[in-house]
DNA sequence: ACGCTGCCTTGACGCCTGTCGAATCAGACA
DNA sequence: TGTCTGATTCGACAGGCGTCAAGGCAGCGT
């Protein structure tokens, strides 16, 4: 993971599977490299759990005063997570108020699992 | 090589899906720190082309030698990466002969998918 | 049996990451 | 305005990760 310029998440956000299963096509080293990070931020226990409550909430988001009760970590270390999550572009955050909200990005969350899709596209 | 007795992913290995999606319930705390480490595995853009690689081969399995050549990095470092995912229980490898042999575990990439899909299971 | 080739492991180095406490910023309320 | 609450950022530390060079081990060919 040498260096990535600012993430540049070029396509992430188009609602079009970007890129053909991982069994069917050898990825190319754009695609890894821009893919990559996204699975690095769920490569966490906390991160993934976090993931999971923003994205099966009621209403589609949370509070971070809701997500950092849930776990055995101070504040600043769940809004580091938060972040890692917002800057891999899987979750998108809002200010309403006092309190800030997170809301998942279902488009980047299709793709990944396009990605790992074991079998052909037939099913969609 | 193939013998890990570290690496208890439970019932990765089975063919039920463990897992309901992220977005239907929330992931606790055991299932995350089981798949975590698959995620992290994946994190990497050499391990995801290495994974491509893998799955997307004719026969299913690809050879070392083929492997190496494909990357700027030397062999011992290609072999390091595999070892994480074949830790991560990712692929499994097999020496016949004098070279090494790779392959994908569709099992744990279907529950990776299962755990990333959006839609609620109306599409298949 | 001997050496050759190919792959894996070990040891070491620097960078990155997860975590915390302290400080800072953004709104709300009196 | 001042103060209080909630979230993020900053500074620092330990541990983990990616990379390479060197060494070791397994098969194959002569």
């Amino acid at each position: 993971m040498s260096n990535q310029p600012p993430l540049t998440v070029v396509d992430l956000n188009g609602d079009a599977p970007c890129c053909a299963p991982l069994v069917q096509r050898r990825v190319p080293a754009e695609t890894a490299a821009v893919l990559a990070p996204a699975f690095k931020a769920l490569g966490d226990p906390v991160r993934l759990q976090l993931m999971s409550m923003i994205a099966s909430a009621e209403g589609g988001e949370v509070c971070v005063c809701d997500l950092t009760p849930a776990f055995d970590l101070t504040g600043p270390t769940i809004s580091h997570h938060l972040k890692t999550l917002r800057e891999a572009g899987l979750v998108d955050a809002e200010r309403r108020g006092t309190w800030v909200y997170y809301r998942v990005r279902p488009a980047i969350l299709r793709q990944l699992a396009a990605l790992l899709t074991v079998e052909p596209a037939a099913a969609r």
